[in-house]
DNA sequence: ATGCCGTGGAAACCACGA
């Protein structure tokens, strides 16, 4: 089973790039993060057409998540996440899919750092913390992924010198990323990559992608029943040289079936 | 060191991203 996780930075503007990548990769299922569309405007036909369900969490101009499913409906659980009534950004959906809970997120940016931002990213963190905590407690198979906007420790960033008081590299977050983490979590990539260079995202500009300037933030976190079950990893790096693409690169994982 | 690029929405610029 392949799961995978893509920021496609406008899920409208990137249909093309999206429905290949599909077809060439056929994950099993798909988090989507960065839809930049309302609910109506989710290109729901062009994704059926090319074999998937979804479901979908979106908002006018700025982000929405979704969860694709490969001949399969996902059973939605939740959107959003609790502890936060007054939070009206669509940021997270949770679906089963084939025995699975998927939770797709995309966690704010936060910068600039330090300012209100910086500080709903730390609640948001703080929130989704509490939130894994219970999924892990329920001893359930669960894979927590998305584009997590935090490099976890200094090889995850190309020039780590220039990241110290960036959002997405201040101690405060890298802290929040291995509180989350040693729940008992699973960093897949890390796992069967412990030491090597993997981004899964380059600036559009100042030709980062061709310089290789890049940054690991897209991360799945596995519970120890899937942990068990993973049997390969990567990043579709080829995805972010094609013409009208993302700054993102697409992630995956390959689990074991039980 | 820096939104230099890219997207969406509204209005021929601005907010936002990482």
């Amino acid at each position: 089973m392949k799961i995978a996780t893509y920021n496609v930075n406008g899920v409208n503007g990137r249909l093309p790039v999206l429905l290949q990548w599909l077809q060439e990769s056929t994950p099993d299922v798909v988090c989507l993060q960065e839809l930049k569309a309302p609910q109506e405007k989710f290109p729901e036909k062009a994704i059926q057409d090319a074999g998937y369900h979804a479901i979908w969490h979106g908002q006018k101009s700025w982000n929405g998540v979704a969860i694709l499913a490969r001949n399969e409906q996902p059973v939605e659980v939740r959107r959003g996440l609790p502890g936060e009534a007054e939070d009206d950004q669509s940021r997270y959906i949770e679906a089963t899919v084939n025995g699975i809970l998927i939770c797709c997120l995309y966690l704010p940016n936060g910068n600039p750092a330090p300012g209100p931002k910086f500080d709903y990213k730390l609640r948001w963190f703080e929130r989704l913390t509490a939130h894994a905590a219970e999924l892990f407690a329920s001893g359930k198979p669960v894979v927590l992924t998305g584009d997590y906007n935090v490099m976890p420790t200094e090889i995850d960033v190309y020039k780590p010198e220039r990241w110290g008081d960036d959002a997405l590299f201040r101690p405060e977050v890298r802290q929040a990323f291995k509180t989350l983490v040693d729940q008992g979590w699973t960093d897949a990539i890390r796992k069967l990559y412990p030491d090597e260079k993997i981004y899964t995202f380059w600036d559009y500009f100042r030709n980062a992608y061709s310089r290789d300037a890049g940054l690991r933030i897209d991360h799945f976190l596995l519970s120890p029943h899937l942990d068990k079950r993973l049997i390969a990893a990567g990043v579709n790096r080829n995805v972010r040289g094609w013409e009208k693409t993302s700054d993102h690169a697409p992630v995956w994982i390959e689990l074991a079936d039980e």
